[in-house]
DNA sequence: TTAATTAATCGCTTTATTGCGATAAACTTA
DNA sequence: TAAGTTTATCGCAATAAAGCGATTAATTAA
């Protein structure tokens, strides 16, 4: 159906596979990655870098600011980006937990 | 176009989407999480513990199996299925690089 | 006020994903 | 061999995601 059973999941599960889902697309790692790089930047500019159609990059960021994982402030005729640090955290701590789940040793059975 | 094009991205970049994605629906997490608790586990307890029907965690399994998360062995007429820890770690290593870009404070802009 | 610049939104098409009933395949046991 | 158990696959329907041309909105500069 397209449509996952969310009320059948823990709020962590849920909360970990939206954070993923941000992540499941080369281009919003990519636009990530450049914030992180450049610590701020246009859309103009992630448009020449990344390749693809405005439109297109627009509505990646708009994913992005609607996780809370980049804020926009308006300057002048363009729109400034940039990591939210505090939510950037606040999601690398959730998907450290998930990731370090190896951290005790266990018999592999098969 | 739903098609993500991959060409233009980096091989780090296009790697770190193909994991992300695979955690970017409850089911799987909870399927790995579940894995990492008990150890090991049959299809039918996956069953029974998500709560998903049969043919629908039979092809999470499936995704998660080619990603390399996870290995099944045939034991009679149900197979075992466990964490595959050497790719699990590898691509905890991508994952953490990933989040871990914070790791230099720098000036926030906006 | 008008033209130019920049980003967001609309509308649409195409492909991907999710879910599951029905069935098939593989194995075990009686 | 026949019946039972367990998992994989098929086939389909419905929703989600990706991409972008065209347009709109907001701001600045002339």
């Amino acid at each position: 159906m397209g449509l996952a059973k969310t009320e059948m999941f823990t709020d962590e599960q849920n909360q970990i596979s939206v954070f993923a889902k941000a992540f499941g697309h080369p281009a919003r790692v990519a636009i990530l990655q450049h914030l992180f790089k450049i610590d701020t930047c246009f859309c103009g500019d992630l448009v020449k870098e990344i390749g693809l159609a405005q439109p297109t990059i627009s509505q990646h960021l708009k994913e992005l600011k609607y996780l809370g994982l980049i804020k926009g402030t308006v300057e002048g005729t363009s729109v400034c980006y940039c990591i939210d640090m505090d939510n950037w955290k606040e999601m690398k701590d959730i998907m450290t937990i998930f990731l370090g789940q190896d951290a005790l040793p266990k018999d592999e059975c098969c």
